[in-house]
DNA sequence: GTCACGATTTGT
DNA sequence: CAAATCGTGACG
């Protein structure tokens, strides 16, 4: 079944390891997420939120389910999931899914590009859909998210260390 | 308008 | 280790 928006409307981190095992649909395919990171709202540096409320990140101030996706180095696209309700900041960036490491290649290999932005992703006939699939991880491993400088060292990277189907 | 920079990936 | 490549946000 596809997630409701309830799902997302919940503390960040919480939805960031809820989001290990579901699986992200779009393009046609459907792979299970094995990899996320989670960034937090003013107190967290190293999220784009950290900023307060631009054009850019005016989304993730938004409300929960809808995804963000951007343009990184200029030639990468990321993908976040929006949680917290609105008016509140926070996201998941979906690292990776089985079988495909990174979140630029996540996008690319979903098709996922700046169209994207904004979706809903629990709309029935939406270009981007997460499924609850009675998937779960076996174990979630925590470390500190990759590739950042600011507010490095939190243990906010979630990954799955196998699933059990 | 101008400018520095980045939640990455790939190749040397 | 360095390049590729461009939207965003800060500043003037």
């Amino acid at each position: 079944m596809i997630l409701p928006e309830s799902f997302y409307r919940r503390d960040t981190v919480t939805v960031a390891r809820d989001l290990l095992g579901k699986f992200l649909v779009a393009n046609g395919e459907a792979l299970p997420i094995v990899e996320v990171e989670a960034y937090l709202g003013l107190e967290d540096k190293a999220a784009h939120a950290s900023r307060g409320v631009t054009p850019r990140t005016q989304v993730i101030y938004g409300p929960p389910g809808r995804a963000y996706v951007y343009l990184i180095y200029g030639m990468h696209y990321c993908l976040n999931l929006i949680a917290e309700p609105d008016g509140t900041p926070g996201c998941v960036l979906i690292r990776g899914v089985q079988g495909v490491s990174g979140p630029g290649r996540c996008t690319k290999h979903f098709k996922i590009g700046a169209r994207h932005n904004k979706l809903p992703v629990f709309h029935r006939d939406g270009l981007v859909q997460v499924h609850d699939r009675g998937v779960r991880p076996t174990t979630i491993d925590v470390t500190p998210r990759i590739g950042i400088t600011k507010s490095a060292g939190l243990p906010l990277r979630f990954v799955a260390a196998g699933l059990r189907y």
